[in-house]
DNA sequence: TTTGGTGCAAAATCTTTGCATAATA
DNA sequence: TATTATGCAAAGATTTTGCACCAAA
């Protein structure tokens, strides 16, 4: 699993000291399923780093946002980051409601939308929830298959 | 425009009282073109009540939300609120960028997304931003028209 | 007059900043 | 050794809560 390294070489290069706390911030990016909020981040460094402080925390995402290293997501519940996607290609996300686990989407609907004339459109946003295969339930317990809802 | 007057019978058929404060928190929402921060709500409402105080603000956009009359929208800046859709049926939005202005996208992408076997939809979300007729630049100034970005 | 709403104050979150110390390159 | 990162403490910003008083129904 060389993906750490990778991360770690990539904030290397541009620049960034590499302490220990950032080795373990890149491998726990590097294998967190979803989303994870500052408090996941520091509870989970927390367990290596008994005198770790939220402030580098922060201060860590921060820059790891500017790098373009970790996104930036804002759920209703707050603020989460996970790993930049490498897809190179403009795509979209399935994400599961669950484990938080994104799945990409590689069709868009832009060009299918029909545009009111007048707007002049910038960019857009395209994601659908659900439960992925390993999350959803076994059975239709209480499966609500609803596709259609805002 | 008996649109606040609407809110208002909305908030008191499910039993709130009408104040003052809630009346003139109708016609702003019933006002506002776009989204609006509990802190634009408190810097409009303190012009009429000086001694206005934040937590009314919150309690009362809180009220409204569980009451359905605005909805919440978490923007990266932060979380805003607008009056509720009036659409009864399923549709997505164009915001304006401008002056948040949003405006109903009938066509839903979903039915043609091809979402990979084992995922199973619950929702999804669909959002078109951009600048209004209102609000694009007129001429093709610094007009970046890049209908493709993630 | 009863029930619910408001202002005030204070607390609870969440996030940022200044500064001295410690660690990387 | 020259910066940069960290921990600590404190400050900001945002949102919530308890309580006494006031107002709508």
């Amino acid at each position: 699993m060389g993906e750490t390294e990778q991360i770690v070489r990539q904030m290397s290069e541009k620049g960034l000291r590499i302490t220990e706390q950032r080795r373990t911030l890149a491998q726990l990016f590097a294998e967190a399923p979803g989303y994870l909020t500052p408090k996941d981040v520091y509870d989970h460094m927390q367990r290596f780093y008994p005198g770790l402080s939220f402030d580098t925390v922060y201060r860590n995402l921060r820059v790891m946002l500017d790098l373009g290293v970790v996104e930036q997501f804002a759920f209703e519940e707050g603020v989460k980051f996970k790993l930049s996607c490498e897809e190179p290609h403009h795509h979209h996300h399935m994400i599961c409601l669950q484990c938080e686990k994104t799945l990409p989407i590689r069709s868009c609907p832009m060009p299918a939308t029909d545009v009111p004339g007048g707007f002049q459109v910038v960019k857009h946003k395209f994601e659908v929830y659900g439960y992925c295969s390993e999350c959803r339930e076994p059975e239709g317990e209480s499966a609500v298959a609803e596709g259609e809802k805002a």
